[in-house]
DNA sequence: GCTGTTGTACGATGAGTGTCGTACAGTACC
DNA sequence: GGTACTGTACGACACTCATCGTACAACAGC
């Protein structure tokens, strides 16, 4: 095994992308933030590197629902999680999607 | 009585329209394809006159969801109750956003 | 009056979701 | 070896949600 304790880390390609997962990935407001600072960031984040008010449990499941749908991409790196937006293939399916929403948010 | 059946429609004022309420109401597939044709049609138009796969209390309740989001406007006119896209609202709180969904709609 | 149209109200129901705690599996470092 | 650290897995729970059927209220037209 190369990973810890999952099995396996799947990402639906850049076509099976779909919008209503996109909306509502990013509908929730913990994910919401953990995108935006992975926005910030430009880069690859731990899991655990966020500041987000909930347990570790449910910080797995909201990295979850982002990666299935489509808006994050997930890599080990030995005993941590690499977490990185997925810019390119989002802003190829939905142009402007994402800097719309990321201004929209940091207008509150 | 001014209203048919129902005791007062309420909106949320423009300041207080959310991000995550709106992406959650646009991120149902019957939610999307009701703002979609509101905003081609430009007017108002009646909740009855949408062509979606849904039975009349399923469509009282997005229609319900999507004002209390601040994402339409609803105003009794005799029996019927006319819809409008709080266009100016949104692209006053949240510039850009209505459109670029709809052609992130669009392009499927 | 009566009938049809429009839409809401009120359950009910099955599926999904956000949250947590506990247990466990790798990895890193001493 | 042992001890942290990182993150998942699993079960549980309360809550929300999308859907429906039935009943009902207001209006329009006959």
């Amino acid at each position: 095994m190369t990973s810890p304790a999952t099995e396996e880390i799947t990402h639906p390609p850049r076509d099976e992308i779909e919008l209503g997962a996109v909306l509502h990935a990013l509908s929730d407001p913990v994910r919401l933030r953990i995108v935006s600072a992975l926005a910030g960031t430009g880069g690859e984040r731990t899991c655990g590197s966020f500041d987000v008010p909930v347990t570790k449990s449910t910080c797995t499941h909201h990295f979850k629902v982002l990666r299935e749908a489509g808006v994050i991409h997930q890599r080990q790196e030995g005993a941590a999680r690499l977490n990185a937006l997925r810019r390119d293939d989002l802003d190829a399916r939905f142009p402007g999607l994402l800097a719309t929403i990321f201004e929209a948010a940091s207008a509150s």
